[in-house]
RNA sequence: GUCCCUGUAGCUCAAUCGGACAGAGCAACUGCCUUCUAAGCAGUAGGUUCCGGGUUCGAGUCCCGGCGGGGACGCCA
């Protein structure tokens, strides 16, 4: 990448500058490498000038100065500049960016890929809902990032599994076994009670109408106990059932559904229970056993098995994230959670500390809220309260492209609203159209210069020399740099961003560019350019989950 | 009360570990389709970046204090 290439050629011209005796020898800071605002600024800037200045007592345009004079000459810059207060500007050479379409149409569809991960294994685990119910819009934002930092993360060199962690243990489950079991009994025509704790939205009526239709007389003769777990038995398969088809709706799909119950007959749990205990992190305290946590960072202990034996879903957690880290040996381990989360990371990096694992290796992203609204009335979107609108009913209305775009939009760490008629009423100006509306104009030219039977493998990329076309070349190359943050900030909002930028500049050159002329060698040589804008825009869009029409 | 996130154009949001003039998309206004897709393009207008201090060459960004919004503080998950 033309950016670290600039960044180590600064970077040695510094070091060159310190051995003469031009710089004094301080310890140095990274050198940043950025794209400034205003093409007046060149292609790539450099302000460590500026911030050496303070360290070396010097003024930052003699800094600037004395370092731009010994940056060894690059083949992909034509030239450096030295601007007030202390910047150092590069742009690149006009030939080399053009030499950058044959370059793009050689990786095709791979463009973009860097390798920050050299091959280390790291497992997202993200969206893991409690099997109680449907999806609503807030678990579509975790799917939706948690598939695209995936797909980033893939494509950044890191060997990648999905991961959704089925909750088919504990009290949330059972509660949600009980309600359904009262449902089928209501729907037989008997009396019984919805529990305290219970599920009370429709979608458990229609659930235990389904079942009953189907089981109801086998499920009737049995005994209390018997019927509640083979109720509950089908109605997890249902759920999960369903909440697989609503992310593949959206395009997000998983490689493991991790069972929560396995680490119990699996024996994991009392091992790393025991692991704890060994460890000197367990204590007993009015009945319960506790976890230590507060002496590894947390402000507060917590329970792992209650006073009356039963583990807590914390317990559980402990026993899944030793399974990640030992028995399945990832490297890093990325865990999406909801705002309403957020309290559990402290525990979850103290847990880490006292099995004797780096805490680092574990990133937990929060995401925050998501109120739904319909125009402006907030609509809840509680399953235990009962009225909820569905992910799915979202997904049909919007569509699954507008709905990974409007999320993935935003970053993470704000809150958002995502107002149904709104997005509906958008949706024929919504930004995700005006990108896939440049892809599609693209697919129309190729198109026709198929048709023409235009030969472009002779095309000669050289001819590309004007504004609109270089300014596009431009664009397609930042492509690996935002992948790139993206991975390593695991902050995917900047993708849709770039998305928009990029097809700015193709409709832009669309405007101002005839590709198929009268002019047969700028035809070849703009079909090229115009073949890897396909590339990189399908990429992007690929890489966001997105499809790529052809036509619109 | 303590902790976490957040406050930027009328609306929804960006702003590259503190960088150059705070940018897009909707909405508003003015133009542009006999030529590869007008779901497009060009232009206009729109800002005390919640408020007040501080740090420095430089602050939307960092620190302190307020105010507003959301979330968490459970032997629920």
């Amino acid at each position: 990448m033309v950016k670290g290439k600039i960044a180590g050629a600064l970077r040695e011209a510094v070091i060159e500058a310190q051995r003469q005796e031009l710089l004094p020898s301080v310890a140095l800071p990274d050198i940043v490498v950025e794209r400034p605002q205003s093409t007046a600024h060149g292609d790539y800037a450099c302000s460590s000038p500026l911030k050496l200045a303070r360290i070396m007592g010097l003024n930052p345009l003699q800094i600037a100065e004395r370092v731009a004079h010994l940056i060894a000459p690059l083949p992909e810059v034509e030239k450096v500049e030295v601007a007030r207060p202390g910047f150092i500007n590069f742009t690149l050479r006009r030939d080399w960016l053009a030499r950058e379409v044959e370059a793009i149409r050689h990786a095709g569809r791979d463009y973009g890929g860097v390798d920050l991960g050299r091959g280390r294994r790291v497992q997202l685990e993200f969206v893991s809902v409690n099997p109680t119910g449907p999806l609503h819009v807030g678990h579509g934002r975790g799917a939706i990032l948690g598939d695209t930092l995936a797909n980033v993360l893939a494509a950044s060199g890191y060997s990648v599994e999905r991961e959704y962690y089925v909750n088919d243990a504990g009290g949330q489950i059972d509660a949600f076994y009980r309600s359904l079991y009262a449902r089928c009994q209501q729907e037989a025509g008997r009396q019984e009670e919805i529990p305290q704790d219970g599920y009370r939205g429709d979608y458990v009526v229609e659930l235990a109408r389904q079942i009953m239709a189907e089981k109801g007389d086998a499920l009737l003769v049995m005994p209390r106990e018997e019927a509640v777990a083979e109720i509950g038995r089908i109605g997890l398969l249902r759920v999960m059932e369903s909440i697989r088809a609503d992310l593949e709706l959206l395009g997000v799909n998983f490689d493991v559904w991790f069972s929560e119950k396995s680490l119990y007959d699996t024996g994991q749990y009392q091992q790393t229970m025991s692991l704890l205990r060994a460890g000197g992190h367990m204590g007993e305290k009015e009945g319960a056993v506790w976890f230590a946590s507060s002496e590894l960072g947390d402000d507060k202990d917590n329970v792992l098995v209650r006073s009356n034996g039963v583990p807590t879903y914390f317990a559980s957690d402990v026993a899944y994230h030793y399974n990640k880290f030992v028995a399945r040996q990832f490297d890093t381990v990325i865990n999406i959670w909801g705002a309403d989360h957020q309290g559990h990371v402290p525990r979850m990096k103290a847990v880490l500390r006292a099995l004797d694992i780096d805490p680092a290796r574990l990133q937990i992203i929060i995401t925050q809220m998501v109120t739904l609204r319909r125009g402006g009335v907030e609509l809840r979107i509680s399953k235990r309260s009962g009225e909820l609108v569905t992910l799915r009913e979202v997904v049909d209305e919007v569509g699954a492209d507008a709905c990974r775009f409007v999320f993935l939009s935003r970053s993470t760490d704000s809150q958002m609203d995502f107002d149904l008629e709104l997005a509906k009423k958008e949706s024929a100006e919504n930004p995700v159209y005006y990108v896939q509306y440049a892809h599609a104009r693209i697919a129309s030219i190729l198109r026709m210069a198929a048709e023409r039977n235009i030969d472009i493998s002779r095309g000669d990329v050289s001819l590309l020399v004007t504004e609109p076309e270089l300014g596009l070349i431009r664009r397609m190359i930042e492509l690996p740099e935002v992948v790139e943050i993206v991975a390593a900030n695991l902050e995917p909002h900047h993708l849709p961003h770039y998305a928009l930028e990029l097809a700015t500049a193709f409709h832009g050159f669309y405007r101002d560019c005839r590709v198929i002329s009268e002019d047969e060698a700028l035809t070849a040589a703009r079909l090229k350019l115009v073949d890897a804008a396909r590339i990189v825009l399908a990429r992007t869009l690929s890489l966001m989950g997105m499809t790529a029409p052809e036509r619109m």
